[in-house]
DNA sequence: GGCATAGGGTCTGGACTCTAGACCAAAAGG
DNA sequence: CCTTTTGGTCTAGAGTCCAGACCCTATGCC
């Protein structure tokens, strides 16, 4: 593998404007944006939203209602809706997405256990009053959250206030990649009273850590978490692997 | 800045096949795969090796001639040739990139210091011996080469080997985007004999710690190395401040 | 000198994409 | 029942991309 081949690497291939929307609308409900049972804005906003015909909003949102993703409901009150397919619990969805994809899987978890102990440490070190109180605000909203759709979203904003806390478009850029690469496969984290009391005191201890400037433990706490969800993962695909051996 | 402002942000623009032709030509010669004075491949062949048509390379190459990095030559051994408007010693070049893009670049350089250490550190914890084979080649590779054009081509194969003996393709891929941003904007990293002493000595001893598993060690020569080129950078832009006082 | 050749330069027709906008169909609310 | 909101359908026109044919120019070679 030399640099040339890094370059030339892929054929380009020209991309339509439907499969950006897919990725935006995906990237979107993967985020927490949008959760099960919410409803999309119309066709007609989404497309004026993303600067998109409406043709082309139409194109992606059938892939993602083909796909079984969205439901779609005609008539006033009607609009497209997230469907609750989401989640890594159906050994449907561990088929579909994790084990083709599970190379890139492992890789994905290794490198995110690696670079977001430094995001953390890198925060902590350069936190001022005012991310404080944006990483505050975000936990305390995590720790409210009522249910599983809203703590996703809490999640995925606590991590993204952090990462700004470091005052580096760029880690905030890929901390934000792995955050929906991750979910794009998975749907949602496993879920579970226990590991939400595990993730509650993960979080409040990160937060203390980088608010207080403690960058050591910031560091190793990040480290901790993000360990976590990878060991969830892996049971849950051991177990998928164990109740349906390999037809289809 | 929320979560959802990130998905949302921009809006979608139809990408060309021709600005993606630019983006992998300029991607090569930043990365010193093409260097100045060096011929690059015929219409024909960048189309057959882009799977693109020649038109859309033709309107490519169009671009850069017009902007001034390439020079075109008709007639039988005519072709595209590397021009050597690359080099950051021009004052010219450093109003026209560096400060434009100023802001961008501090934070370039800031990412690569904190991330390139926890690669390189990376790889001495897991580099196996056809690793090691590979970083020694390209460091004599580095050693070997005869000219200014030549070690940026080694350089950055030199970084990628290393980077590979990660064995985790999204930290090639970032390094290799770190690299690649700033080659964009620097054209080449500055350069005399002095700067090659000591760059010569720094990959010398990073190759050394990598290869032997020195992980610590790594790590802190990296952070010392990245540091090097980012300081040069930053003399450079105050002379060019100083000797051309805000016209134009 | 003259011819063959390897390049870039130009043009065309057709397939495909994207857009804007008009209009239809269904379901809910007043 | 009628209006409104929302998805569903269709069309005309502009733009993109491609394949391929053909032209122009400089060089190398006989």
């Amino acid at each position: 593998m030399t640099t040339a081949d890094q370059v030339w690497g892929a054929p380009i291939v020209s991309r339509h404007i439907a499969d950006d929307v897919v990725d935006r609308l995906v990237t979107a409900i993967a985020l927490g944006v949008y959760v099960p049972t919410q409803q999309l804005p119309t066709e007609r906003e989404l497309a004026s939203m993303l600067g998109v015909s409406r043709t082309s909003v139409r194109e992606a949102l059938k892939q993602l209602t083909d796909t079984g993703y969205l439901e779609v409901r005609r008539g006033r009150n009607g609009g497209y809706f997230v469907l609750a397919n989401w989640g890594p619990t159906s050994a449907e969805h561990v088929r579909r997405h994790l084990v083709p994809h599970w190379a890139e899987f492992e890789h994905l978890f290794d490198a995110r256990t690696l670079v977001e102990p430094l995001i953390a440490r890198t925060a902590a070190e350069r936190h001022t009053a005012s991310d404080n109180r944006a990483i505050t605000a975000a936990l305390q909203a995590y720790l409210d959250a009522p249910d599983h759709n809203a703590s996703r979203t809490a999640d995925s904003s606590l991590h993204q206030a952090i990462a700004e806390a470091t005052h580096n478009p760029f880690l905030v850029t890929i901390s934000l990649e792995f955050r929906t690469r991750i979910s794009l496969n998975l749907g949602a984290e496993p879920y579970s009273d226990e590991v939400r009391r595990a993730a509650i005191l993960q979080h409040k201890e990160l937060v203390e850590a980088v608010t207080t400037g403690n960058a050591g433990a910031a560091a190793e706490i990040a480290a901790r978490h993000f360990t976590l969800s990878e060991n969830l993962i892996r049971e849950l695909v051991d177990r998928a692997e164990h109740e349906t051996p390999w037809e289809q």
